[in-house]
DNA sequence: TTCGATTTGTCCGTATGTATT
DNA sequence: TAATACATACGGACAAATCGA
């Protein structure tokens, strides 16, 4: 048989469907009925789909009524699921647009955070994730590992629960973005490893000397330079905007 | 009958006690059978809350293994439930002090980027809801209301959903904590009215006029002074961290 | 207001796949 | 290998709620 949790399937196709527009807020699903005869699967199935797209506040059911897709204010932007099917999502230029400019808002505000919170131990572990950064330079694969979990460790250093949950499910979207779309950004993905690696020495060496504003300021150098490329393709001029804009 | 939604009740109940500890990382949940017994409820409603705490990274479920806890950072704590449990959990001062910080980190630079990208309708919002904090002085539960919708035009303004979306989730979950706690916070809610107002109209003003430095000490100041009050009390000291911190 | 139709909500008996022992 | 325990999946039945006539 197939690989199990058809539930969990039906989830994430019912909400890529409604993340990419196909399904528009304000409609009505299909009953539960319908639902489970188009896709072959049980009533049961269907309905724990649609209760896992309830907790995301994509959907909300009531008798008789039906199942209806929620206003786009009431969905749960910031799970893994929805932050992921938003990248899947068509033109997501302009969603990709929003992700880096909250990223640029809360990074350096978390890694001075770090500098002001963070524990001996929090700059030791710091180090090291700078360490197997600086041996993985050849290896493009070993290198985009060692830097996740470099920005990790600085965030850690904030002893800021939230702010790291916050900040690994930026990069985790902002990461699958940059693999579903690899051939585009493959070419300029040319940077000077030596140039990138003294940026991120930059903030570490600020953090681990509790330089809160110099820690501010390298990692905003550092997301400046590494940000992910959104070229302005043809669906995304539509909502570009200002794009000289500067970090403040 | 009950107010129905059986699966919701018990959704809630159990994400309480996985915030609140009761249900600790790697603990395996009881049987669908047991849990069902216990609560009086059907194998269905069962399912359909697992599948809800599922969709909010709370547990994970494989046959014959069972339904375990998962790791507190495998959580999605930016939805709505998983930081409303977190607010209810018994020993809250820390929790809401790392989310006063994230928020403190936040808003400040949203009011900017509104500063940048509103446009002037926007801002025409902004002013419409300031007139109405204005008019709600005297009265407190106006004056809540009017001032959640008045931070909430002022993200509007930024463009950017996400944006909004986090800001409003972080409001919404501290407003909680207030209303649960209202006893005590009660008597040191006497701020003077006047004071918060001119507060409130200098971020105003600054955003209206694309000061984004004006617009972001504005409510660095704002954020400071109307904060949650958050006081040493009997669980609170264990991880109590440097209280004279300052806005970087 | 009452009634009927529709849809979700709920319950339960049963069967299957899977991982541990 | 076989037995066991558990989640997963199926489908028939009924209750409850809401809308429209």
């Amino acid at each position: 048989m197939q690989s199990l949790k058809l539930s969990g399937q039906l989830l994430h196709e019912l909400g890529r469907q409604i993340l990419s527009g196909a399904l528009e807020s304000g409609q009505v699903l299909p009953t539960v009925e319908t639902l489970s005869e188009m896709n072959g699967v049980s009533r049961t199935v269907t309905r724990e789909a649609l209760k896992g797209l309830s907790a995301l506040g994509l959907v909300e059911s009531q008798p008789k009524v039906g199942t209806i897709v929620c206003a786009r204010d009431h969905w749960q932007w910031w799970s893994r699921e929805v932050l992921q099917w938003s990248v899947d999502a068509k033109p997501n230029q302009h969603f990709l647009l929003q992700l880096s400019e909250v990223r640029r808002v809360i990074e350096p505000a978390a890694v001075a955070l770090a500098a002001q919170n963070g524990t001996d131990k929090d700059f030791q572990v710091i180090r090291e994730a700078f360490e197997r950064l600086e041996q993985s330079v050849g290896n493009e694969e070993d290198w985009a590992k060692a830097d996740y979990e470099f920005h990790d460790s600085i965030i850690a250093a904030s002893r800021n629960e939230l702010m790291l949950s916050l900040t690994r499910v930026m990069r985790d979207a902002l990461l699958y973005s940059r693999k579903t779309t690899i051939p585009i950004l493959k070419e300029k993905r040319e940077e000077p490893p030596v140039a990138a690696l003294n940026q991120h020495r930059a903030v570490m060496d600020a953090v681990c000397s509790r330089d809160e504003q110099g820690a501010y300021q390298g990692m905003t150098q550092l997301l400046e330079s590494v940000k992910v490329l959104i070229q302005d393709s043809e669906e995304g001029r539509k909502q570009n905007r200002n794009p000289s804009r500067s970090f403040q």
